[in-house]
DNA sequence: TTAATAACGATAGTAATACTATAGCTTAAT
DNA sequence: ATTAAGCTATAGTATTACTATCGTTATTAA
């Protein structure tokens, strides 16, 4: 498996680049130490010309392969997602039935990110934490009508739209399932969030993914019905 | 009634500020401009510089009340939950079914705010807009644990605790009513955003507080088996 | 092999931001 | 009448988030 998958290469939507980093050297850099350097600093103090010294080049450079700041962190998200959207159809894949797909996915959500080998100029364990304390700001802002239009937002979109369909097989008549699962992938980062740093507002331990998982499958199943 | 409630003051930590605006006609005004700005400006594009300009004083005076943007972002967004908890102490007295109580808590949460007359400084529908688009800024930050420390989610953290403890009424052996609540506070807020700018994540239509109250008392009287 | 061209590095510059500092003026209480 | 608190006005700083230019280097196509 291993081998097979050595090469696939996760695709991200032309619109959170302006030039493929996953087409250079340079560029797999960038985005390889980027994701060191937001999750050491925070997003707020990321700079690009702190980037820039820690990969020894310039601001200029970062510039042509990314807008800003704030199109580098889609990307890095859209990535995320598109990475956890293979997994989901690679977990799923011949099972047949739909509660099974359905709990691979929220354990996917809320699941332990270990080092996947397959690629290897990204940290997931990293990504994953930027994922839960940064991901938010990628839509909270006043451009989100722009940047929904020109696609910040697909690789997202289309993961959550897989795992409502799976709701959808094993309810058809339950009214919100794309609510129920944007909900879920949203409390999954909030909830890890919480455990780590305001502990009162949750009742998942820290590092205890296992608990978030039963958390969030006895939610979604309960209300879904079964 | 509201001639009774005409001078209640919605009490604010002392630690998110540091002179108390509520104190002054200045700081009243400062609270009641920096609301209107930054829901028309959006966090980012908010200085203190545009607020000094609009109610005719200088940067200098702001600072004497707020530390920074930040600090002034979560002297708003603890009043706004202190307005809640007020809102919620009043509507839940006296009625016995915790159920009902649960209901009603459900239902200010993802409810329709009208202006609040008591409080005529503040455009309470405008900071709903503000929780909803720029609440998650301020706990999505390395200075968490310092902020945390120092009180600056005393007000939503008491506000969760006390529709924790309605949940454990209800079902004492419920293993997560902490997580449940910040779950249905945080999409609360997730949901209105959605489907306002994200539709395809959300059933939800723009403006129907009913469907987003649906969902959720669905979601959790399910979940905690009622 | 050469010639074209894309990518990169180095340097400079700009408007705006998020403050800090200081000094003088006004007003209201002692 | 004095004091002090609160406010205004002005100035200044380091940093940020870019934009622009230009010469060099590496890659590729003829």
């Amino acid at each position: 498996m291993k081998n097979l998958l050595a090469n696939l290469k996760i695709k991200v939507d032309e619109k959170v680049y302006l030039k493929d980093p996953d087409t250079s050297e340079k560029g797999r850099h960038i985005v390889e130490q980027s994701i060191l350097l937001i999750d050491e600093l925070g997003l707020e103090s990321f700079t690009f010309k702190k980037l820039a010294e820690k990969i020894g080049t310039t601001e200029a450079t970062i510039y042509r392969y990314f807008e800003s700041k704030h199109m580098l962190l889609s990307y890095l998200i859209s990535w995320y997602w598109s990475w956890l959207e293979y997994r989901l159809v690679f977990a799923t894949n011949n099972i047949r039935s739909a509660e099974e797909r359905l709990k691979i996915a929220i354990g996917i959500l809320s699941g332990k990110v270990e080092l996947d080998m397959n690629f290897v100029h990204v940290d997931e364990v990293a990504l994953q934490k930027i994922v839960v304390a940064e991901s938010a700001k990628v839509y909270l802002t006043k451009e989100v009508d722009d940047n929904n239009r020109e696609g910040f937002f697909y690789s997202y979109k289309r993961f959550c739209k897989r795992v409502a369909e799976i709701i959808k097989e094993i309810n058809p008549a339950y009214k919100f399932p794309a609510s129920l699962v944007s909900t879920v992938a949203e409390t999954a980062h909030s909830q890890k969030f919480f455990s780590l740093h305001l502990p009162s507002l949750t009742n998942i331990s820290d590092n205890k993914e296992s608990q978030l998982m039963e958390f969030l499958t006895e939610m979604v199943f309960k209300t879904i019905g079964k």
